[in-house]
RNA sequence: GGCCAUAUGGAGAAGCGGCUUAACUCAUAUCCCUUUCACGGAUACAUUCUCGGGUUCGAAUCCCGAUAUGGUCACCA
């Protein structure tokens, strides 16, 4: 008769070490009472993903606030699904984010005492923790076919009962050790499964620091923990790692709840602790027949978070929108620290939703254009310029021709107690901008200014030399109005939209008409920042060549 | 289909048995301010909390049932 021990032993020979080598290698975390350690777990299979990014964000913020820790493991058990790279690519966009963590895998490097943090590299961990199972009998080598697999399967569901490998349907489970070691030796190759001990029937009590208290089925599945590529599946994984690098608290994605008996088993077979669950919603998105799904990476675009980094969305704004997802109090508490400071705000479990959140593009632009409003132009310099030269060429060369006049434009009614809110990213600044460039402004007088029809070109003409003689840059905005009313007035144009309405045959227009045709004149549009302080910025010389040009161009 | 979770306006939500003619924020609309836009200011937008029953003097809030939505059922994580 073979024994449990000696399957284990033709299994693993060469691994020598015991779990309780394991606890005395990665033993518990000295850190002060509250701290809570959280791990964000990642597949190398993409870029972050919003969902992930919101994910992380938690972490780190229950790990910051409790003096705790907050960790990035890989997890690249599935070499098929693996994208070179992008566990680096990964980092780097945590980082961008300002969401990094303090220990654990790096992209380049890893750092902290409870590596390797990439699970590739933990193999022999893996091994000692399987090899115990299997000595305590509580994990088995499975020879099942994919056949068999997919022929069970397709019965259960014809019979409409639970899917799976379990109970009867569980053949391996009932072979004999002798047996076992026979197929071993003959080099049939095999899986490792766990030996469920659970009930269907019965229900065990969970907690959840969202979810707070439920009930759910015990685990009866005799589930696959260590693949034939000698890899380890996310379950099992799941257990050793985060017992073996103390997390405290997992913090992870609603999908994974209910696989959480299987969890539970697991932890209590290998007579680990189970670290606290907090389970969060997933940000949704309304498809095109209104029903919600998961943001989608394949269908979505802002399901990357590379999308509203080529966009050019300054990152603190999705990090403050998010937040407003994940804590409900937490538009209030900005509002109120005039948004400014979110670090300092608290994040709570219990103030979570439990309903996964549309995502709200709407939302995002609001708080992106308060962001960016309150940033002084040097700070918008800098941004632009970090942004523009990984992004967009064509605004990075615009910016480096001459950096003070791309201040000057960009300071627009900014220095002021309400700013103007014009912008919410710089994926689009360069066609807001262009017409401040003498190049690009001839670009748009090569397509026909929109002046209001009821206007001749003569007269338009005529007042274009006028403001063009008469309109003096150097006083105060108030002057210059008061100026341009005057060159109005002289040519009846009503002073104000009353006037005007209370005789209209007396006049031909209003001051607005006049100022619209000066705007269109300059910017080659009908919609402009303040028209004094565009004039400011271009200048005398190259507001007087614009009407000139214009001018010549209305003959 | 089984199991689990969830259910307040276009969106995010507050509310936890009377203080609610349901807070706040975004969006939208209108008005005021105004040289356009943006800003700023004001107003409007759920007679009602998925539906049906019940408990109660009183329910969005408690109970029961139904419905809908989402998740999950892999040698993927």
């Amino acid at each position: 008769m073979v024994s449990d021990k000696e399957i284990a032993e033709l299994i693993f020979p060469d691994v020598k070490e015991t779990i309780e080598d394991l606890e005395k290698r990665y033993p518990e975390r000295n850190l002060p009472l509250g701290a809570e350690v959280t791990r964000f777990a990642p597949s190398p299979t993409g870029f972050l993903h919003t969902g992930s990014l919101f994910t992380s964000l938690i972490c780190y913020k229950v790990a910051k606030q409790t003096n705790g820790i907050f960790y990035v493991r890989l997890e690249d058990t599935d070499t098929k699904r693996e994208i070179e790279g992008s566990g680096k690519q990964l980092l780097e966009q945590l980082k961008l984010f300002d969401v990094y963590p303090s220990e654990g895998y790096f992209g380049d490097t890893q750092k902290g005492n409870y590596a390797p943090y990439v699970q590739s590299e933990r193999a022999d961990i893996y091994r000692i923790c399987i090899k115990h199972l299997l000595e305590i009998g509580r994990a088995y080598p499975c020879f099942c076919s994919q056949a068999y697999l997919d022929e069970i399967r397709s019965k259960q569901e014809k019979a409409k009962i639970i899917p799976g490998y379990y109970g009867q349907f569980a053949k391996c489970r009932f072979l004999t050790n002798d047996e076992r070691a026979e197929r071993i030796r003959n080099g049939e190759p095999f899986v490792i499964r766990f030996k469920s001990n659970g009930n269907h029937l019965r229900k065990i009590k969970v907690h959840d620091l969202v979810h707070g208290d439920f009930e759910i089925a015990q685990n009866d599945q005799d589930i696959v923990i260590y693949k034939s590529d000698g890899l380890p599946t996310y379950h099992f994984a799941h257990a050793v790692d985060d017992h073996f690098m103390r997390t405290t608290t997992v913090i992870r994605g609603e999908e994974w709840i209910s696989s959480l008996p299987i969890h539970l088993e697991l932890f209590e077979t290998l007579g680990f602790k189970a670290p606290n669950y907090a389970h969060l919603p997933v940000i949704m998105k309304l498809d095109e027949n209104g029903h919600k799904r998961k943001l989608s990476k394949r269908l979505d675009s802002e399901a990357a978070v590379s999308y509203f980094l080529k966009d050019g969305y300054p990152g603190e704004a999705l990090i403050m929108y998010l937040m407003t997802i994940a804590n409900s109090n937490f538009e209030e508490w900005i509002f109120a620290n005039k948004f400014e400071h979110m670090e300092n705000f608290t994040f709570s479990f219990n103030k979570m939703s439990l309903e996964g959140a549309l995502f709200d593009m709407g939302k995002l632009n609001f708080f992106a254009r308060e962001i960016l409003s309150k940033k002084n132009k040097e700070e918008i310099l800098q941004l632009a310029k970090s942004y523009s030269k990984e992004y967009n060429n064509d605004l990075y060369n615009l910016i480096s021709r001459d950096e003070q006049y791309f201040k000057d434009i960009m300071n627009i009614e900014r220095e002021k107690e309400n700013p103007r809110k014009d912008y919410e990213k710089f994926g689009n600044l360069y066609d807001l901008i262009s017409f401040f460039y003498d190049d690009l402004f001839d670009e748009i007088l090569k397509n026909k200014l929109e002046f209001n029809e009821k206007f001749d070109k003569n007269l338009i003409s005529l007042m274009l030399v006028e403001c063009k003689n008469k309109l003096d840059l150097n006083q105060d905005e108030q002057g210059w109005f008061a100026n341009l009313k005057a060159i109005g007035v002289e040519h009846k144009f009503a002073g104000n939209g009353k006037e005007y309405k209370a005789n209209p045959e007396a006049y031909v227009g209003t001051i607005s008409d006049l100022a619209e045709m000066l705007r269109i004149t300059l910017t080659g549009k009908k919609n402009s920042p303040n028209l004094y302080y565009v004039m400011q910025v271009l200048g005398k010389e190259r507001s007087d060549k614009r009407m000139e040009k214009v001018i010549s161009l209305l003959k």
